[in-house]
DNA sequence: CTGAAAGCGCTTACAG
DNA sequence: CTGAAAGCGCTTACAG
């Protein structure tokens, strides 16, 4: 059977013919010429090269067990800190001769489980990125491929950490130097690490030094969450909102926007990750999440545990750095700034009262 | 010879055995089950499941010459327009049951050639979006294995294109009913199928509606080359300007900030694709080029190729929407909107002679 | 409807 | 140094 119009590539045995060797031969003048006469491996090159012959990758992966793939699963590519991550993580496998297959989960659990699974046959080992995945699975979809994950911290399963305990509580202080009292914290899924690792920093913070914190859900990490949550904030009285991602922040300053209120004077924002803040207006308050980097790390832990025999598993943490930027100051005081945050007030009661 | 120290994954002969049957009929409950009674395929499933059975691709590829494979290639992840084209592709590869590669070119037209070169052999078929390769090569590529091109017109390719003459005409409109007469085009590489659509629909409405035109290059289409460009932006004397994409738009909005000029009041901004103008302030006047159906469409035409013994060429268009916003608007008199740009002016001669 | 068997293109212990 | 042969995990005409 013709398989497409498409010419048909050469095998390993019409280069055999053609050289006047076994298959067995031709195979080591491309996998192992060292264990070859010199003259042979040019006969058998000779002959591949007249043929057009490419070894046949699929055939040496299910012969050898080894693809040279990665795969690579993130819970959003339109976020920008995953398309970040991944431009990291795929130029460093590139570089270091690695294909990468990329699964978008689409924030999905069950997806996400499903992509591993689909994809294991193929690939060498997984880059697993902030994954919503129950630890069990994870722990499953390991055992049977190297496997190495971002943002959640499993013991015994390879890792790499963006920390930003310290940073929040940084961007914590910043506030409270400010002179807020009343913050809030907007934070991602339920079953996102770092989601759970700043809100518990942030709260830390909040009793350290003594101030008022609320925490608000947006579920999912986007502009509009983040835009959606705006009443619910407002009606806290937080004069400073810390985000769980820049995406949330910039939704929420659009909310604020929408209602008259301006970032710093009315509300403070902070986001996290650095990826789009410079781009904002005002320009964010955010956490460094070093988020190529972060993508490169992981391919290289991931190629390292590749060539050990033994199963180490590695804990690698990137430490988040706080960057002070236009969106956080002091409340802006005067008659024209009371009128405006009364308004907003007005307009959140009426929002509530309709419902 | 063991592989690893992982668990070996279950193999179509132990579903077999677990089930009672041949495993030709384990491959048939999975490929075609219709061929089985219903207790059969059941049997099998069940056996399946039991042991986290999972067809093996690569087995499967080498079978039957077909992967199940297809490999994205675009220019560049970070950018938004492809990020979400991605999504959308990926999405649609996935429920029609294929695994996606994914190629970042670095909008370098080498590393676009070798990526293509270096995932032939794993790939049923290539999506190309974007490409900054000459056609040339393109076509060796595509001789090879079914190629779908985005934003590409190459005869005898299959190709799907976002059509922007229409709407940038109608940008050009809408900028002119406000009051318009000097405009500016900054562009992207000159590679780019849509930069060069753009540049001419923009120039020929000109002519239409006799109004003076500047083209400017951003070479690379990102917020800091729009920013970068606002110097010559401003030394036009544009008073509205149309970027190729919202990435550039957003950066020259940022480099209008800068200088205290705002927008719309002292330049209307106009950007292309729609997937962070809604995200900006003031809101993006722009075209939306429809970025996650164009990559699911794609995957569609090249799955349709893929059945299709005969290689038919087909050419999709997709009607690019202009979209009025906040960011387009008369230009602002008054005393201050002319100190305002007076200063603008004052600085941008200041770093003309500087140079 | 189901199974036995050949085959996809390669690699790799095992002999010689 | 080289070859014969088994095997990787699946699919698919061919029988029955």
């Amino acid at each position: 059977m013709i398989k497409s119009d498409k010419a048909r590539a050469a095998t390993i045995s019409m280069v055999a013919d053609d050289a006047g060797v076994s298959r067995a031969t031709v195979s080591r003048a491309f996998s192992n010429p060292e264990l070859l006469t010199k003259e042979t491996v040019e006969k058998v090159r000779a002959s591949a090269i007249r043929l057009g012959y490419v070894p046949n990758q699929v055939a040496r992966a299910l012969s050898t067990g080894r693809s040279g793939n990665i795969a690579l699963i993130v819970p959003d590519i339109g976020n920008p800190f995953f398309s970040a991550l991944m431009r990291g993580a795929q130029a460093q496998a590139y570089a270091r001769g690695y294909a990468t297959f990329l699964g978008d989960s689409d924030e999905n659990e069950a997806l996400e489980d499903l992509l591993l699974g689909k994809l294991a046959a193929q690939v060498d080992g997984f880059v697993l990125a902030s994954p919503r995945l129950d630890e069990q699975r994870i722990r499953a979809h390991a055992a049977l491929k190297p496997l190495v994950v971002i943002n959640r911290d499993i013991a015994d399963i390879s890792r790499i950490l963006v920390d930003t305990v310290g940073s929040f509580t940084q961007a914590v202080k910043h506030l409270v130097e400010l002179g807020h009292t009343t913050m809030a914290y907007v934070g991602g899924p339920k079953a996102s690490w770092s989601n759970q690792q700043r809100a518990q920093a942030v709260t830390s913070a909040a009793h350290q030094y003594g101030i008022r914190l609320v925490l608000i859900d947006a579920v999912r990490p986007s502009h509009e969450a983040g835009r959606a949550c705006v009443g619910s904030l407002l009606s806290t009285g937080a004069t400073a909102v810390l985000a769980i991602d820049d995406l949330v922040a910039q939704g929420i300053i659009s909310g604020l926007a929408a209602l008259n209120l301006s970032v710093p004077g009315d509300i403070s924002v902070v986001g996290c990750d650095n990826i789009i803040a410079t781009t904002m207006y005002p320009s964010l308050t955010t956490v460094d999440a070093h988020c190529a980097e972060t993508g490169a790390k992981a391919i290289d832990l991931l190629l390292q545990t590749l060539s050990q025999q033994s199963q180490s598993q590695d804990r690698k943490v990137i430490n988040g750095e706080f960057i002070a930027r236009a969106s956080t100051g002091p409340l802006a005081h005067g008659e024209e700034a009371f009128t405006r945050r009364s308004k907003a007030a007005e307009v959140i009661e009426q929002l509530a009262n309709s419902k």
